[in-house]
DNA sequence: ATATTATGACCGAACAGTCAGTCAAGGCAG
DNA sequence: CTGCCTTGACTGACTGTTCGGTCATAATAT
């Protein structure tokens, strides 16, 4: 077999063994062996496709963001009417984590941390600039569901940052305590709220 | 004899101290003798009064959220107009953070991070009983608030559930990039579209 | 009052374990 | 053979924890 590694193939399957040990463990208590033995590889080879830990770890985070941004993307394509894309924008992040990448979930607590804590760094602006992006996605979606004129701008980008904050804080009680609620259900419901507010308003 | 020290008031400053540096760096990246340095005290000083660090981790959590439980109770004690009492309670959070301990705030995340992985651990038995006293202390906020008697009470915990995750969404955002939108006001906001929609409903 | 002793809070050097990152040797395709 | 990949034993830096010793002060004796 004509040995023609492809590098970039290599480099996601290794980021995607070190997404799975993080969230399990946490990025502080992976050790580069746990993420070289999850990957099926010796650990002196991932130091061929990363020059440190650190990159691992930022790297990890656009992978992980490009994959649920595709994910998303997807799903709303083939939906045209504007009320059954914003309802499946937001049950798009309930499933991703209620199925297969639950597992996933809690990196998303150590992304935030290290962005939170070192505002300049790359990853942080990264995750301003995401945040930022689906608020517009958002603002977007509500406003093609809304066929009023009249509301402002300024309010359904306000709109655009509740439901995201209601459907990530919905995340974390959830992820905490499953029998709390259910998740699905109830960030419809917090959809379906913000709009009906969104249209009675004048 | 050494003069009698209050073992108590020893602790708390040095969790004061932890709970500092702890935000700043994150929990893994704090050294013991950065802890001892930020106390003033030595390093081996440290363990007079604690076993190891992570049980300085787990004190540390607990005496936060009895700081911050305790700031929100003294403030909704003056207040008897259910609505006021509402907004003062999720005014509280935006307060806390946009003042003296915004430094605190990210410790938050680290708190999550290690009760997620740790289900069974007692910092996350913990965390999900607060969770779940906010939310009963919110469901009776909204009742007393909503002067129906139609409203289900199911709605109105779910309501309460969607308000907390709304709060704690926000502020990740708004910690995130402050320019992004007016954390109070938008937390205001929030809260005022939840009473609406639960008033509205039959 | 003053000297002596007992106490335990306090400290930080030393220890022991851990782990990121290196590298010399081995493997394998062409 | 040549060139590239792969590897895991190794190293050195780092850090949580320990522990023997110091010292200020309280208690006691004179």
């Amino acid at each position: 077999m004509p040995k023609k590694i492809d590098k970039e193939e290599k480099k996601a399957n290794i980021l995607e063994a070190a997404i799975k040990v993080f969230s399990k463990k946490g990025v502080a208590n992976t050790k580069i062996s746990d993420i070289a033995e999850a990957a099926g590889i010796g650990k002196g080879t991932i130091y061929e496709y990363f020059r440190s830990k650190d990159e691992i770890f930022v790297e990890s985070f656009q992978f992980f963001l490009e994959k649920v941004d595709s994910i998303i993307s997807q799903r709303l394509y083939r939906i045209s009417d504007p009320m059954e894309k914003l309802l499946a924008y937001s049950s798009t992040w309930t499933e991703i984590f209620e199925g297969d990448y639950l597992e996933y979930a809690s990196i998303l607590l150590d992304f935030w941390a290290k962005s939170i804590r070192n505002k300049k760094e790359a990853i942080a602006l990264n995750l301003v600039k995401i945040y930022d992006e689906n608020r517009n996605i958002l603002k977007s979606l509500l406003e093609d569901c809304i066929t009023k004129e009249k509301t402002s701008s300024l309010d359904v980008k306000i709109a655009a940052s509740i439901l995201i904050a209601s459907l990530e804080g919905l995340f974390i009680q959830w992820i905490l305590d499953r029998s709390a609620f259910d998740f699905k259900e109830t960030a419809k419901l917090a959809t379906e709220i913000l709009i009906e507010w969104l249209k009675k308003r004048d």
